[in-house]
Parts: C-alpha cells; structure tokens; sequence
DNA sequence: CTGAAAGCGCTTACAG
DNA sequence: CTGAAAGCGCTTACAG
C-alpha cells in the first residue's frame, strides 16, 4: 500500500473522501466510513506524516531534547525514560507522538536545538538540564516553538517551566538535621553552571541562616554530579581540618560513591557522619545502611509537565484549562538509617540493621 | 523567516536556485551561492524537514526504539545512551538525525512500530530488546524499511543484526571458575522470552558440556532481569538444598541486588560464593568486593551498529562497502574479587581490600 | 454527502 | 548558470 490515492482508487471514491473519513470528519456517510477504514485496516495504510505535516503545518511529534555528555548521562539515571511515560499518558490522548532527541556531545545544545526548531521536526519542545543563563529559552521564544523546561533559569522573559521543590528538600533536610544536634552540615554542589546548583545552594544557605547557623563556605563540596563525583566529596570531607558531622548530597547517584568511599576510610554513615541525599534512585535503594532521601513520582511528573506544555499551546489549551504554569514540584522525605548519627554522643540513635558482615542470619 | 520563497525573494532569485545553492549542488555560481548561504545564515533559515521528505521521499532520521516497561527500562542502564554516541558519530557524516522512540508501555511493540513506519517518520529503524520470536523483523522486511537489531532471534529470514557474544562470556566465565574448582556452578536468566536468555543459558550449558560437568536445571535461577532480580536470585541460591559455589549473572545490575540480599545473610560475594557479573554498568564498579565481569565499549558497539545500518540501506551502502552483518561482538574479562572464592579449601584465594568496616584508615 | 482542485515547502528534471 | 514548472501525499475550503 503506497498512498492515499491506491487507497481511493482501491474503494473507488476520491482521496478527499477517503481522507475526510479516515479523519473523523462528521460529513462521511457511515457506510463509506466504514468502507474506508476496513480498507484501511486490511492494506495497512497509515497517512504518510510528510504530507499531513506540510499539509497541516503541524508535525503532531512532541521533542524531549537529551543532553548525552557523559554527566548529564550519568545523571539522568533514568530520570528522562521516567518521566516519559507519564508524557506519552497525556499525549496519547490528543495522538500526538513523542520523540527523545540527543544532543551529541560534541555539538553545541544551543545549536542542535537550533537546527531541530527550523527543520519544524517537532512542534514542541521539553528542555531540561537549566543552565543559570540559558539561550535556548530566548531560542524558543523567538521561533514561537511552545515548549516547557524542567527547571528554571536565571534567563529573562515568562516561560513555562517545572521544577523540584528543591528549598523544600533543603530545608527539611537542614531541619531533620538541627533537630538532631548537628551544626556542622555540608553540602554537595555541582561544579557546572546548571541552575538547580545555585537554587540548591540558596536554599541550603537560608535553611541555615533561619536555624541561626553560620554559612561556612568550606562545607560547599564542589564535584560533578555523577557517582563518582560522590566518591570525591567523601574524600574532601575526609580531610577537611573541622569535619562536618553531617552532608546534604545533590543528585541521586552521589550516594552511591559518597558511601564507598567512605567505607574505604571505616566511616559508616549513619553512624558516623548523617547523610541525606537527594531523590531516591532505584541504584540508591540498594544502599546499605538505607539512604534517607526524597521522593518523587516521576510519571505523575510526566503527566503535569504533558498537561503544563499543552496547555501552552494554542491548538490544546483548550483541553488544559486548569493547568498553568511554573509549578514546584514537591518531593517527600523517606527517612532511612543514613542521618541516624547523633553528632551530641558521638553514636547513632539506633543500631541499624544488617550492618555487619558477621552478622549472619543464614549459614553458607 | 518562513520559506524558501521568502528568502528566494529577499535575495530575488528563483526558489531553485536557492534550493540548488544550499544544497550544494555543482551547477550554481559562486557568488551566488555564497550570497544565499549568507543570507540563509543571516535569516536563519533552515529548510522544513516536511517539504524535504515529501519531495525526496526521505526524511533523515534515524530512530532507536526503546522499550521503556519497567524492566526493559531497569535493564538498559544507560546502554541505550551510551550506544547512542556511537550512532550518532556515525550518522552525522551523513546529516542524519538520531531520534529515540520510546514504545509507551501500554502499547503492544509490534504496534507501536507499525504505527511509526507506516507514518514515515523515519528512514530507518534500530530496533533491540529482540525476542525469541520477534514479529518485528517481518514487519520491517516486508515494509521494506532497513533496519539493524540489537540481538539475534530464531524469527526466520535474514536480517541484519549484532549481538554480543553471550558464547565467549558463558564459556570464560564457566572456565575460570572451572580452574578455580568449582563444579556446582549456577546461571540467572531471564524470565521473559528476550532471546539472549537462551541463547546464553545454551551456552552456559555447552560451556559445562565442554568440561564435562552435567547440566543441573534447579541451577538455573529464573528472574527478572533487574536489581530486584538480583535480589530475589540470591535469595533462591540460599535456601537451595544443595547449594552453588559459584553464579554467573546475566544483565548488568542484577549484581547489586544480589550482593545486596548475599550480604543480609552474611554470604560474602568472593569468599563464601564466586559471582561472576555481566556487563560493567557504571553502577556496578562501585561494588564491594569489586566484580568480576566483563566490559565492552557502547561508543564502538554504537560506530559499528551505525555503519551495519547504512551499509544495509541503498543511498549509503557505497559508503560502507566492508561493513556486512550480523557482527558477534566480543567483551573483555575485568577480573575482580567476586569470584576468588576456592570451593576446595573453602578459602578465599586473597584477601579482598577494604572489607569489614572496622579496617580504618582515617580516623573520624 | 462527495468530488475536484488548490496548495503546504520543498527538490529536481527540463529548457534555455 | 538560472528560471519556470511539476509533483511528492496529504487536508480542506468550495461547489454541487
């Protein structure tokens, strides 16, 4: 089955009509409908998306644009197949088609977005990984592509964006942390530009400037947002000369390496040095002892940034009344035994289970 | 900027001219040329991908399905990212894009790939994730749109296709641990019809044939292919009467979970049990005693996926002249702690770095 | 309710 | 070397 037109022949009615039904218009007589869309069925013609795009002026394919460097990779853990699902929920409903876009690594992201806005590849755009000034938003705007960003960005102008609540896990996670005696609490940053670092930061600094502690910048740990980024900050905490009784990761994966290394120096967290760490990633869950960290439903994400960017576009907004723009997007505490350490005794509140290695339950 | 029209008039020369300038064709002077490139540069104008594709019955991209059910997506690990490097090197030579087309989990495969072919939204397809009886390999044949898998399946015809080499991993790990005197040695595999579950189980099983151990069914663990698969392997190689020395996993994270539960119970992965892992996954190195497993490179697996494709698809084949099919791409052992445990003696072979918590190096 | 025709934005023979 | 024109496969006013 080539196009349109062997379909038509095949019926013998016009393409228009064959069309008109094959897109539910009302004024097909039922019968032909009928006709038309069995014959569809049984030849396996499907519209061929050149035509209706250019006919149309509308691709009905939603971009979600990924960055592969190796951090934002490592990173993502996920992250974006995640949220993905929740997206395709919202955008099946209209038929509209979902594609992840990677920025190859060698090319600019301002300019691969740049040449996919032109080509009119997608009619809208899901950015992330926010930069503090980010020149896609202006891109954007400008080409008048309809997109919505995860994330905010110092970069002027109203745009549509969601981002997570990240003064509210700050603050819990200072909170929980005073409560439990501790004045010295550090924190993890990255060492890029990316904008959550900054909101991060700030909000960690006023959760301290609230509880009356003085921000000490040496407790800043600046390291690259990746597993291996977390093995380092452990180091730096290490050997800096006023340890820090307890540290605030950023990024789900830095426990990962923050907790081996460590171990490496006999330093248990939960026992001997309070750790909260950002989302709970499904690789963090497996950390022993158990990673107090927030929670998120990254499909229920999915589904507000889907609803969010429709509604900002002219063709959908209609559906979407009710959902504006600029939400935070708030995650939940799941505590765990990693903050357990009471800096005042010197000891951890309680014994966490399954520490040992000796501590054998089944005889091999 | 709109059209070629637009800029055709703002330069005052016909759309041809234009079209043949930009597209580098030999038939158009200099000076001309490099006032359209100017302009085009100035004005931004990029040509619309629809009109392009609908003309020259092509649409440059490329896409990479994705599964993303949740086990495919616990699976992937980044595999698909990391491979995607490697494609997209590959594919720039040619100005083709790369999209990922993530199936929403709630869509039968087969029909989600019907759908994206019939529309024309893309030249070509990568597909992965290969069952042992794959419909999708006939859907493409017989749509005539190339393709390459990732993976083999028994779905008759031939067809383009790389694997890794689940034979050489099975019979390395079996000998080395074989050497090491071990006889009772057990497998995970998949509880899904993914077809490199049986192509590595049949290799493990020649890989014992071969050295004359009999195969033992109860020795074969059947679970997801995830970390809580790992888990749940483990936790069957526990209270199995007769139990293993020794477990070569399949996928990439199932380690995790596996030492995880292995160390609930106080069975230490390298000296009370040999673990063998797949893949190195970035996740994995972080494991403690350091794994034993084997390592490929996805920017090169992803180099050699993209030139099998172009080299299967009539408009590049000229370019690719040596690059045939169905490639066996071979891993590399990383040996590690995991399997140094002797089922002679009863010993560990020696004594892994940094394992109880009471072997300090700083003091805290 | 249906058909004939225009036209979306391109590229490419073809004529000059 | 350039321009005028055809046509890729659709959808959609418009006429009947």
């Amino acid at each position: 089955m080539k196009g349109i037109r062997q379909l038509a022949e095949h019926l013998d009615i016009s393409i228009g009509t064959v069309s008109r039904a094959l897109n539910g218009k009302p004024d097909v007589n039922e019968e032909t409908r009928r006709r038309v869309l069995a014959a569809a069925e049984e030849l396996g013609y499907v519209a061929n998306q050149s035509g209706r795009s250019l006919r149309q002026g509308e691709t009905k394919v939603i971009g979600l644009m990924i960055e592969s460097s190796t951090e934002a990779v490592e990173n993502a853990d996920n992250f974006f197949i995640g949220v993905t699902s929740g997206l395709q929920s919202v955008f099946a409903r209209h038929k509209l088609d979902l594609v992840m876009l990677p920025c190859p690594s060698d090319e600019d992201p301002h300019e691969y977005l740049k040449r996919i806005v032109a080509r009119r590849i997608v009619d809208a755009m899901i950015i992330s990984n926010m930069q503090r000034i980010d020149r896609r938003i202006d891109l954007l705007s400008r080409a008048k592509i309809p997109f919505i960003a995860v994330g905010r960005s110092l970069s002027p102008g109203n745009f549509p964006w969601i981002d997570l609540d990240f003064e509210g896990v700050a603050d819990r996670a200072v909170e929980r942390l005073v409560a439990r005696g501790h004045r010295r609490i550090a924190i993890t940053a990255p060492s890029s530009e990316v904008n959550l670092g900054y909101v991060f930061l700030e909000s960690y600094r006023r959760a301290l400037e609230r509880r009356g502690i003085a921000f000490d910048p040496s407790l800043v740990i600046r390291v690259k947002s990746s597993e291996h980024g977390g093995y380092q900050a452990a180091h730096e905490l290490l050997v800096l000369k006023e340890r820090p009784t307890a540290v605030i990761l950023i990024y789900e994966l830095m426990a990962i390496g923050l907790y081996r290394r460590l171990m490496e120096s006999g330093v248990m967290p939960g026992r001997d040095l309070a750790v909260i760490g950002f989302r709970d990633a499904p690789r963090a869950r497996f950390l022993q002892p158990s990673l107090s960290c927030f929670r998120m439903s990254l499909y229920d994400l999915g589904i507000a940034l889907g609803r969010t960017l429709l509604a900002n576009m002219p063709a959908y907004r209609q559906f979407y009344p009710d959902d504006g723009r600029n939400v935070v997007w708030p995650l939940e505490l799941v505590p765990g035994e990693s903050d357990a350490f009471d800096p005042g005794t010197g000891e951890k509140e309680f014994e966490p289970e399954r520490l040992s290695f000796d501590d054998r339950t089944v005889e091999f």
